[in-house]
DNA sequence: ACTCCTGTTTGTTCTAGCGCAAAGAAGTAA
DNA sequence: TTACTTCTTTGCGCTAGAACAAACAGGAGT
């Protein structure tokens, strides 16, 4: 188990017997397809570092839309900052796969940052990916049409999830058109439509909740607008 | 000038006397309205923070429309993470009124932090509030339409620069139509007929580039979709 | 005063893509 | 097998709001 844990970014610059303590300081979770770890506006309690598994964070609008923030696989962590500024989450996390995590509270998280202070730096850098993929995400949607951000979003997934089969990458998470839309603030109907089309130029192929991109570099020329 | 810049959340837990050497190991800037403190894609080498006047954060998407991520005001630090990582800064930094600021460079940062482990805590604060802020104006651009999110702009660009007047309160930044369209991701033509209609209903009133809101609450249910 | 420049208003046209709905396909459980 | 549930495809109408354009207005400089 460690394995598949021990790339994770946060606790780079930490020996292997100081990450070993650190994780025996927190809490594992098993948990099953589709159970939800924490909701949005809970208070939030603890973090979690995803071990095995995806998460897929999702926030819900006033009017009742859901909107899918990001995935998260093994070697993330989630909801760091929430925990230590004593907030409620802002999103909901719920697992696609049997997914385990570890959780810690707050006292443990900030004893560990102060600690072993590059784990507060490495945290840092973290979050600053999800600013970066959030200003981009934001550009996009406000700057693009539907089909491009349609594109953008296979190329993320793939780049986060991709797996190689023999006609292409396909992604590894359980998609639904209807995720797809929530992804980039769309329709199921739209995503439908563009998917067949994108299928017929053979830049896809797409079953149910499947998606293999067989021609990843046209999709990159569509996104850019050519 | 000490006096602006105290309040500033990163070195909340410092001396009077530890600011004060930090602020003479940065380098003072001073810049007029207008002028360019960094732009998009260049390679970050220093931080700034805000000590007078205010920055316009923008990006520029590929197909050359700009938007407006956010006003920065004094006691704020921009581009920390981008310096930390070695990155290009990802977005350009624009004065709107005569501005200081002070910056350092990465090394500086990095051995400030490790001396005081509390700046990169606190510095992990303030960048939670801009995920926090990027992720419900992403929120809102899937999933409201442009007049609640002209709104809801308003609203926000009043909590963060509004001043009190004899008939309501004012946006106390130089706003065209242009910029509140680029703010929240519409036109200028749609964003002129929203604030007419609203001028109408004596929710603002409104002048070249000026903008008071004379009822925050009818635009708050507005937002809010009622 | 006049001119220039930059911002604002408003009209008209046009289309991307949403909303709704009905029929089809692929799993799943009995 | 049948019945069911969940996902997908596709058609059609409709409207929010973008695009373009022309006229208008407020400041700054001379």
């Amino acid at each position: 188990m460690l394995m598949s844990v021990d790339k994770s970014e946060i606790f780079d610059s930490l020996s292997s017997l100081q990450f070993a303590t650190l994780l025996k300081k927190g809490k594992e979770i098993k948990l099953q397809p589709k159970s939800i770890l924490f909701h949005q506006d809970d208070l939030a309690e603890r973090c979690y570092l995803v071990i095995r598994g995806r998460l897929k964070l999702t926030m819900l609008s006033k009017q009742g839309k859901e909107i899918i923030l990001r995935y998260l696989s093994s070697g993330e962590l989630v909801a760091a900052t929430a925990v230590l500024r004593n907030q409620a989450y802002p999103l909901t996390a719920e697992c696609v796969d049997d997914t385990e995590v570890i959780s810690w509270d707050k006292a443990t998280i900030v004893a560990l940052m102060h600690q072993y202070p590059a784990i507060a730096i490495n945290l840092l850098s973290i979050v600053f990916d999800r600013i970066d993929d959030l200003q981009h995400r934001y550009l996009e949607v406000c700057s693009e049409n539907v089909d491009q951000r349609i594109a953008r979003t296979l190329l993320r997934l793939m780049r986060r999830a991709g797996i190689k089969t023999s006609i292409g990458i396909q992604i590894n998470i359980p998609l639904s058109r209807q995720n797809i839309a929530d992804y980039c603030g769309t329709t199921l109907s739209t995503v439908s439509r563009t998917l067949s089309d994108w299928e017929k130029k053979e830049w896809i192929q797409s079953g149910r909740e499947k998606i293999i991109i067989k021609d990843p570099h046209a999709l990159v020329l569509f996104a850019e607008g050519t």
